[in-house]
DNA sequence: GATGGATATTTTGTATACAATTTAAAATAA
DNA sequence: TTATTTTAAATTGTATACAAAATATCCATC
């Protein structure tokens, strides 16, 4: 678990575009420019076309341009979503491990007491542990991709509290305990359905 | 349809070091040195570079290295690209054009009368028919990268004709034919399962 | 005022040079 | 021999320079 001290330039080029992108310091659709982004961060463009070649591949820039994901957009990404957790949330009720289970159960209780901030972590990690109990490696890279994205939209709307959001967790995490794959699995689908749909609707506004 | 002369070294890079890994002649686990390619195809480091570090996001290449996928992997691989195929099949049942059905037909037919390479190609493009038809790129794309991975193992198998595949593809594509929805996922996940049970058998020997 | 084309500017693609790191090799000690 | 440290070689990471391409700007023409 301890972090290389790695100091390469294009890691640290590749963070902090990412963070400004996520962040939303970079807004939507703008250009980047190779020799700005460099200069901005005191280093040689070489790093920071490396970076930018790497946020193309996971979708955050298309065209040297922060994405600009639309309604539709968003509607794929969660197509696949629902589909790869619906599997996972079905997969979890008979393989999960007791230890993974209390992760999980700690994450519905977080979102009734934390603070804003621990409520938001506490949400991602909970769908970030069903995930991951797959153990397969390309279920979850596919997943960690998709999540640049929804962070993008969820961003604009996540100031919000979703109402029932933390109940259709705790629905789900007793499924899963209970050893119901099937109820898991059309629970999941539904709340993601839930939450594409709570998406879509701020965006309008 | 009119391909881009685009004689970008970059690109002719990547498409050379793709070509030369699916079909064998860099082997599996050999290390890709950045200036011996570079000298190979007569341009410099840069180009190389960035067509190494697109292969690495794609999969085919890992740490320098061609992959060497296990057993295990290839499992991985399948378990998401049932699941992927599984919907899209699904879907086709109700939402597939009549001209994407004719052409999946064709697929079909070719795969009975065509030679080796038709079959090969006729076989590719029969799911390819299928994901392309839910018309999400996200899906596509993740089928896509999927592809390279399971064309280097099948590419050792792929001289031995797999009993039954054809008859396989007749049924899915009759099931979405007759609008069969869940006939036609049940029959593709079944068809994936079989031919990934025929892969790691053929690894084995 | 709009349109088209020549010119200038910006931005990207590529080559090369050098620094930092990693990997292999050699030499020495146990 | 085996292990371990030192040294050398190979390889990657980064910076810089220049060429090619794309974009914007300007001016003439209609």
């Amino acid at each position: 678990m301890t972090k290389k001290p790695t100091q390469l330039a294009y890691v640290h080029a590749y963070e902090y575009i990412r963070d400004r992108i996520l962040s939303g310091e970079l807004e939507r659709g703008t250009k980047l420019v190779e020799e700005r982004l460099a200069e901005e961060m005191g280093i040689s463009r070489t790093p920071v076309r490396d970076s930018i070649r790497k946020l193309e591949q996971e979708g955050l820039i298309k065209q040297k341009c922060v994405v600009n994901p639309s309604d539709m957009d968003l509607r794929h990404v969660f197509q696949v979503r629902t589909l790869l957790e619906g599997f996972a949330a079905n997969y979890c009720a008979t393989y999960i491990t007791d230890e993974a289970l209390a992760k999980l159960k700690n994450c519905v209780d977080i979102g009734r007491t934390g603070t804003i901030e621990e409520v938001m972590a506490a949400n991602k990690e909970f769908h970030e542990i069903i995930v991951g109990a797959t153990n397969n490696p390309v279920m979850i890279d596919i997943f960690d991709r998709m999540q640049s994205i929804i962070y993008l939209f969820r961003k604009t709307v996540v100031l919000h509290k979703r109402p029932l959001l933390i109940e259709e967790h705790h629905d789900i995490y007793e499924a899963i305990r209970q050893h119901h794959a099937d109820e898991a699995e059309r629970l999941m689908k539904e709340h993601l359905q839930l939450d594409l749909e709570f998406c879509l609707n701020r965006m309008k506004g």
